[in-house]
RNA sequence: GGGCGUUUAGCUCAGUCUGGCUAGAGCGCUUCCCUUACAAGGAAGAAGUCGCAGGUUCGAGUCCUGCAACGCCCACCA
């Protein structure tokens, strides 16, 4: 073995192997319970970023540990075809030819489309076997195969035919630069300064005006009444009257309606059905017409007369000049509000009526809020239940329409002789209902969610009844960011319930998003964003993985990896390199499994108690998904204990004939389920280790490790000693810690002859500075014989004592104080619990020796 | 306009749910040590009025109330 570790090396020459062994699929546990988790779909085209290698990191130790528990552990990898995502980095392309999709045409262009996603689908994953991640690949899935189509089509017929899929004019997000409509969660909104526009519509009899305010001035162009509030008595008189229009001069009501705010502004508002929802249902109440004044194209339509052809927010300038050269334009003030932009395309979004598809939600709401309260579901955090609940109890229908072409399809045609609308799994070869054979295919897509929304159990096969389906659904835990709790995990727990009639898992992990130093999200448009793979590149992919893991408290955002901690992590990895290569050079044989000693040195005792203390907690804080938790006590476990302490513990036994073969076995042992604990988060090094150490199998499928309880009498009482001993020989001496003195410990019978000075360096090597108690500075067990002290030299410095013992002195009089200020507090002594009392009352006896003690060695200083 | 989160050492964060040894870790810093798995290493050490103000309690970083700063989410503020 290299005496350094270069994890390039070590991490390129292990995914083969796993994958050729078949290592992640369930199959390699034929007999163990079923676990799944299926991946959050990335874009098909797109790469892996910090968010996904946290995701998946994650889920990676889930679900590789729970193989090495011996489930039949499943992680179903996919990508997703993401519409707009996808056909907007298409149609890029094009336009760098000087072309747009409607020149090539609607087949050419998915084929297209397709060809791209052949030629970069790849690469997503390409860079999951870079990281490491454990999924069975011969299970992948993509949103738009043949058999998620299916499931596509038929949950859309389904619901349909339950009448929870519906077709109809609303008002809807439109981006005119996608030319497409979009859900209320693709629309992000911005606070923004804007105007507020006052402008005064006339009344038609010609006695008065009304002021109305609006942020859009070029909307007015489709008004179609102003509306009021019914008890708003300044209007009282308005209502039934007609104003005039401003610049179409057109005559409109003047109509009551509960939904407006008499506080806000003037109390009156400017009504345009076809480009507001609150417009549009005061319009549908008032009976108003809706006229489109604004494009697909964010053009000016035809009806906005003398304006049309001219770009929206043109037209909002053209308009205001327009309506100040006629006069009708009161006051233009400066307004802060919030402007929807395109989550695609950062385009401002436009209300407006369209005709589209929508899911009526308000059905499929309940079971998925009664799925959390009954326990069936739950969110880790739980604080995201809050969220979620109020959330979902304000949905507005989804509209799942889109106006593009890459994606499912709308299975529905039209009959343009008999206006009937057939919605089925396979195009109808006549209409249904007056035969006539030629029908109209809907030329729209599903929103890409649509299909996300059955991942859970599309990937398994459904609607077939297969084998998975049956066996891995429900699956076990989603693991995502709270990013897309409301485009996703909400939605797939509505179809899950609806059509599986169980939530899809149990548990819902939901982690932070990457931050970067500064706390900002890490995006692409930001230019902020840091490349795992560069990271996985510098530091190895491992490295990369420790180090989110450790950043990943629950509840918490989640810090970008530092170059600080990626390095430490590195390091780890090299130190846990180094412990092997040592171990090696001792241990032979070391089992897959078991093999502790049943009757174990002192110093072997301790550590295996410890391992055994630690697996279980690391067992706890896993199966809480308290990963930084678990991964930073196992770290200090196994540098802090294993490798500081217990391997220099072993090198004396190790070199003693009598006793190297009982130490071997345990430093073997020991480091293998370090190994063991570690492989979940760091797998390349650890398989690499567990090569040279163990040599049995792959240690991706080997047992967990679930090492026994030791009692510790014999080591505890020699370490006792070993400190008592320690005092005494520095009490006599007049020595503190500051004093450079080296001890031993010797076993019975030596003489410092035997030891000295051949056996000096090792002395030396083994001899260790002694506290003041334990915990306080560090002690060695050497030997688990401890007969007496060899002092090998020693000096002090006067000073820096004096300094040292003066402070201690005052912390130990504060320590002294504070007790005797808790014991003198009568309600203390009346009602605090005994054990507490006891405590505090050692505590100041403690104090005041230690007072005693440590002014009588300042006296001896002098 | 609602809701959520954060505020602890120079930096990045645990600890708060379930109140109890004189508050922890990593990195950084100071001093010492290149000795046999590892200098990409080892040993020792300094460093915090736990955001502010009240309250509950024998006891508050932890529970309650208010405030402040920063961040995030939701919202048909015309």
């Amino acid at each position: 073995m290299e005496s350094t570790y270069d994890p390039a090396a070590v991490e390129s020459r292990w995914y083969d192997r796993w994958e050729s062994a078949g290592a992640f699929r369930p199959e390699v546990n034929p007999d163990g319970a079923p676990f799944c988790i299926v991946i959050p779909p990335p874009n098909v085209t797109g790469s892996l970023h910090m968010g996904h290698a946290l995701d998946l990191s994650i889920q990676d130790v889930i679900i590789r540990r729970k193989r090495m528990q011996g489930l039949a552990a499943l992680w179903v990898p996919g990508t997703d075809h993401a519409g707009i995502a996808t056909q907007n980095v298409v149609e890029r392309e094009l336009a760098a030819e000087g072309l747009s999709r409607h020149d090539i045409g609607r087949e050419a262009f998915v084929e297209q489309v397709w060809m791209w996603k052949e030629r970069s689908g790849g690469r997503i994953s390409e860079q999951m076997r870079t990281l490491g991640f454990s999924v069975d690949w011969t299970r992948e899935r993509f949103t738009l195969d043949e058999g998620l189509s299916r499931a596509v089509r038929q949950v859309f017929v389904t619901l349909y035919d339950e009448g929870l899929i519906y077709r109809s004019n609303r008002i809807i997000n439109w981006c005119p630069h996608c030319r497409t409509a979009l859900s209320d969660i693709e629309v992000e909104h911005e606070e923004t300064l804007g105007e507020l526009v006052t402008i005064r519509y006339p009344f038609a009899d010609g006695e008065g005006a009304i002021e109305v305010a609006t942020t859009r001035a070029e909307t007015m162009l489709g008004d179609t009444a102003v509306a009021v509030h019914p008890g708003d008595e300044r209007y009282a008189d308005a209502i039934g009257r007609e104003v005039i229009l401003p610049l179409m001069e057109r005559r409109i009501p003047v109509v009551a309606d509960a939904e407006v705010d008499p506080e806000f502004g003037t109390g009156a508002v400017k009504v345009t059905p076809a480009h507001d929802p609150l417009d549009f249902d005061i319009g549908q109440r008032s009976g108003l017409e809706a006229i489109k004044v604004i494009g697909e194209d964010g053009l000016i339509t035809p009806a906005g007369g003398q304006f049309a052809g001219m770009d929206r927010f043109g037209a909002r300038t053209a308009v205001k000049e327009a309506l100040a050269a006629s006069g009708a334009l009161v006051s233009v003030a400066e307004h802060t509000h919030s402007v929807g932009h395109c989550s695609r395309s950062n385009d401002v979004v436009e209300p407006m009526l369209s005709l589209q598809w929508f899911v009526k939600v308000e059905p499929l709401v309940g079971p998925a809020i009664d799925t959390f309260r009954n326990g069936e579901t739950r969110f880790v955090p739980k604080s995201w239940e809050n969220s979620y609940f109020h959330w979902m109890e304000n949905l507005r229908d989804w509209c799942i329409s889109r106006q593009l072409w890459w994606g499912h399809r709308i299975p529905a045609w039209y009959c343009d002789a008999c206006q009937e609308v057939i919605v089925a799994k396979d195009e109808p070869t006549a209409c249904t209902a007056c035969g006539a054979a030629n029908l109209r295919a809907d030329e729209d897509v599903l929103d890409t969610w649509f299909s996300s929304a059955l991942w859970p159990f599309s990937t398994l096969g459904w609607p077939d009844e297969t084998e998975d389906l049956k066996r891995f659904y429900p699956n076990s835990v989603l693991v995502t960011g709270y990013d897309i709790i409301y485009f996703w995990v909400a939605r797939m727990l509505k179809m899950g319930l609806h059509f599986m009639g169980e939530s899809p898992y149990p548990d819902v992990v939901i982690h932070g998003l990457v931050r970067t130093a500064d706390g900002r999200k890490m995006s692409k448009s930001l230019n902020n964003a840091v490349d795992p793979l560069d990271l996985a590149h510098t530091y190895g992919a491992d490295a990369l993985r420790l180090t989110l893991l450790q950043a990943a408290a629950p509840g918490h955002e989640v810090p970008a990896p530092q170059d600080e901690w990626l390095d430490a992590a590195r390091r780890f990895g090299n130190k846990l390199w180094n412990a092997v290569r040592f171990a090696a050079t001792h241990v032979d044989d070391v089992p897959r499994a078991g093999g502790y000693p049943t009757d174990p040195a002192p110093e072997a005792a301790w550590i295996l108690q410890r391992l055994h203390e630690v697996t279980q907690q690391v067992d706890e804080l896993l199966d809480e998904y308290r990963f930084s938790d678990a991964f930073s006590t196992l770290y200090a476990f196994a540098w802090s204990e294993v490798f500081d302490w217990f391997i220099e513990l072993s090198k004396a036994p190790l070199r003693d004939p009598d006793r190297s073969a009982e130490a071997a076995a345990v430093v073997g042992v020991v480091i293998r389920d370090v190994l063991k604990l570690f492989h979940p988060a760091i797998p390349f090094v650890t398989e690499e280790l567990w090569s040279q150490l163990v040599g049995d199998g792959l240690l991706a499928t080997a047992p967990w490790p679930d090492p026994p309880a030791y009692d510790l009498p014999r080591s505890m009482e020699t370490f006792q000693e070993l400190i008592v001993a320690a005092r005494r020989f520095r009490a006599e001496h007049g020595l503190g810690p500051n004093a450079e003195l080296t001890m031993v410990v010797v076993d019975a019978g030596d003489t410092v002859e035997d030891w000295w000075p051949e056996q000096a360096m090792e002395l030396a090597r083994l001899s260790m500075t002694f506290g003041e108690a334990p915990g306080e500075g560090h002690t060695r067990l050497v030997s688990g014989k401890v007969e007496g002290f060899v002092a090998l030299g020693g000096a002090i410095d006067v000073d820096s004592e004096r300094q040292r013992l003066a402070a201690a002195v005052a912390t130990a009089v504060d320590a002294r104080d504070h007790a005797a200020a808790k014991l003198g507090n009568e309600s203390f002594r009346d009602r605090a619990p005994a054990e507490v009392v006891e405590k505090e009352q050692g505590k100041l006896s403690a104090a005041e020796q230690l007072i005693d003690s440590l002014r009588a060695q300042l006296e001896e200083l002098g």
